[in-house]
RNA sequence: GGCGAUGUAGCUCAGCUGGUUAGAGCGGAGAAUUCAUAAUUCUUAGGUCGGCGGUUCGAGUCCGCCCAUCGCCA
């Protein structure tokens, strides 16, 4: 039986257009899902959309259509991304769907009955647009404004149910240290660290000034708040809020899922992720998700993106990047040059070409063409058989899967790509400091020259199946051209196994990567 | 305003508990080579390690202050 494997991003907000922060979000997770189904697990990937609230309600009533239909419009939007994209998430959950809505009622039962969840009062300055409050002394700084959209706060007074946040200081302080790597990078969960230290207030989770959301059972007029709503889904769509009886009671052979092995997430929600979830989670009597990972976000050409400055990397824009350099090249980028670290990382038209250039068509096209190439000169294109069995090169590349397995299992898809390429990069010393071109020019050295093209040839073969996460089509491609071995049938200790390609085998040569004229490259976004 | 970072070669960044000539990738320069997608490989680039002061036999590496940028929070 294979071992569970799961993974999620954060459901997207149905109130706004994809953009790149959710293509990089899911496209990393893509990566990791694909890594983890070819090393043989059993893999849980899972996204979804965000639903309720009232930016919702306002939007679509702006419209002048019912909230469900502007939700449907903007999921089906999204979904139809990662078809774009050819993403391969396991279920794709809405918040909106009665799978989730009935689970999320059962659960808020199960903690007004524990009593996480209490009746309390609160009065402050509302903030309608953020759907927030401020406290006395903030909203005085604002001229009871909101920052946000200038709009004057309203003085609001609701009786809401509480989440007793403040009862789970201590364990989760507890968990903070006994699990140093709960939060990644380290400098977030730092940072989440100092803000326990200032203390944990209960939380309210519902409001009573908007409809459109999920009710709170047994609470007329009390709507549950879309954080809430939203961290749930990472439980109910694998089925931990059904009862045996429900109608979604089927959803429970998902369990085994859960824990989730990353909850992959952007900076600006990690509070949440990092502090609220895990208190629901204990407050239900769930295990806890083993990393939160937050990164950073994309800034376009040095600028942090915003709506006033229009300077979005949209949709439209990440389809002229796709249809120039390939869908491959996109999520090479998004993988290896991404703020998967603490710090924003810059998107650039220039360096988005280089990377492709230097990286993709330099190293891991040229590379196999190069091999194929001679293996298709001087052998007719049949792999030549390798009278030394490999020589360094199945411990080399043992070395280097080995590298890579540890990457991806602790999230570090760049030192995972890096693996794969430094193994074509040794290739191609090899072939530099062997000069086989120049041995071909003498029938004697046929032996050595044969052993040289086949142990070429199998580390292609290694270093081109290490890429496959990040380069689903073109690494297909690189398989079926080097021997067809170790499609995606055969299982991971049998295609990571050096010298796969039996002796004799058909290796064509291929130009995965075509050279993109700088010329027509994808220009900068123009200012203004 | 509170807390926390960051500031290292043109660019993006590594540099654990202080110790001989401060590193990598890309760009630039030079050389080798021709199997390959004008691809590859090798060598190289003399950067006050933000500024000032201090601790120390010795500090990008510790302390203080200042400047700049940023994050989280209020």
């Amino acid at each position: 039986m294979s071992q569970p494997a799961c993974i999620t991003t954060p459901i997207y907000y149905v109130n706004d257009r994809p953009h790149i922060g959710h293509a990089y979000t899911t496209t990393i997770c893509d990566v990791w899902a694909r890594s983890q189904r070819m090393i043989g697990r059993d893999v849980f990937f899972l996204t979804g959309t965000d639903e309720h609230g009232v930016k919702v309600e306002k939007s679509a009533q702006a419209r002048g259509i019912p909230p469900q239909e502007l939700a449907d419009e903007n999921a089906a939007e999204f979904q139809r991304v990662l078809a774009t994209f050819a993403l391969t998430n396991s279920d794709f959950i809405r918040t909106t769907q009665p799978r989730h809505v009935e689970q999320v009622q059962t659960l808020l039962r199960q903690l007004m009955k524990t009593g996480d969840v209490y009746l309390g009062t609160f009065e402050g300055w509302y903030d309608e647009g953020q759907e927030e409050y401020h406290t006395e002394n903030r909203a005085r700084e604002l001229n009871y404004l909101s920052p946000i959209s200038g709009k004057p706060l309203v003085r609001a007074t609701e009786q809401n149910y509480y989440f007793r946040l403040s009862a789970f200081a201590d364990r989760l302080a507890k968990h903070f240290a006994d699990h140093p790597t709960f939060v990644r990078p380290v400098e977030r969960a730092n940072e989440m660290l100092g803000r326990m230290r200032d203390g944990l207030q209960d939380v309210p989770i519902t409001r009573t000034n908007f409809s459109w959301g999920i009710a709170m059972p047994d609470a007329p007029g009390h709507v549950v708040y879309v954080w809430i709503d939203a961290l749930l889904n990472y439980i109910t769509a694998l089925g931990l809020g059904t009862t045996p009886s429900a109608p979604e009671s089927k959803l429970r052979d998902r369990s085994r899922y859960w824990p989730a092995d990353y909850h992959v997430v952007g900076k600006e929600i990690l509070w949440f992720h990092a502090v609220i979830w895990p208190a629901l989670l204990m407050a239900l009597e769930l295990p806890l998700p083993k990393c939160v990972y937050a990164h950073s976000f994309w800034i376009a050409d040095g600028q942090k993106m915003s709506k006033s400055l229009g300077n979005f990397v949209d949709l439209p824009t990440i389809e002229r990047y796709t249809s120039v350099y390939g869908l491959d090249a996109w999520r090479w980028y998004m993988a290896t040059q991404g703020p998967l670290a603490a710090t924003d990382a810059d998107f650039k038209a220039k360096h988005f070409h280089e990377i492709y250039t230097n990286d993709l068509v330099n190293t891991v096209g040229n590379c196999p063409s190069r091999v194929g190439a001679m293996i298709g000169k001087y052998f007719g294109g049949k792999l030549p058989s390798d009278s030394h069995n490999g020589g360094e090169w199945p411990h080399r590349c043992k070395a280097t899967v080995d590298k890579w397995e540890r990457c991806m299992e602790v999230f570090d898809l760049v030192g995972a790509a890096r693996a794969g390429m430094d193994l074509f990069h040794q290739v191609d010393v090899m072939i530099n400091d062997t000069e086989p071109f120049k041995l071909a020019k003498d029938p004697a050295n046929t032996p050595r020259l044969s052993s040289i093209l086949n142990q070429c040839a199998q580390t292609v073969r290694i270093a081109g199946l290490l890429l496959e996460p990040f380069l689903p089509q073109r690494m297909a491609d690189l398989q079926s051209a080097f021997g067809g071995v170790g499609s995606g049938k055969s299982d991971w200790s049998s295609r990571k196994k050096y010298g796969a390609i039996p002796d004799g085998h058909p290796i064509e040569k291929i130009a995965l990567f075509p050279r993109v004229d700088g010329a027509i490259a994808v220009q900068p976004a123009s200012a203004g």
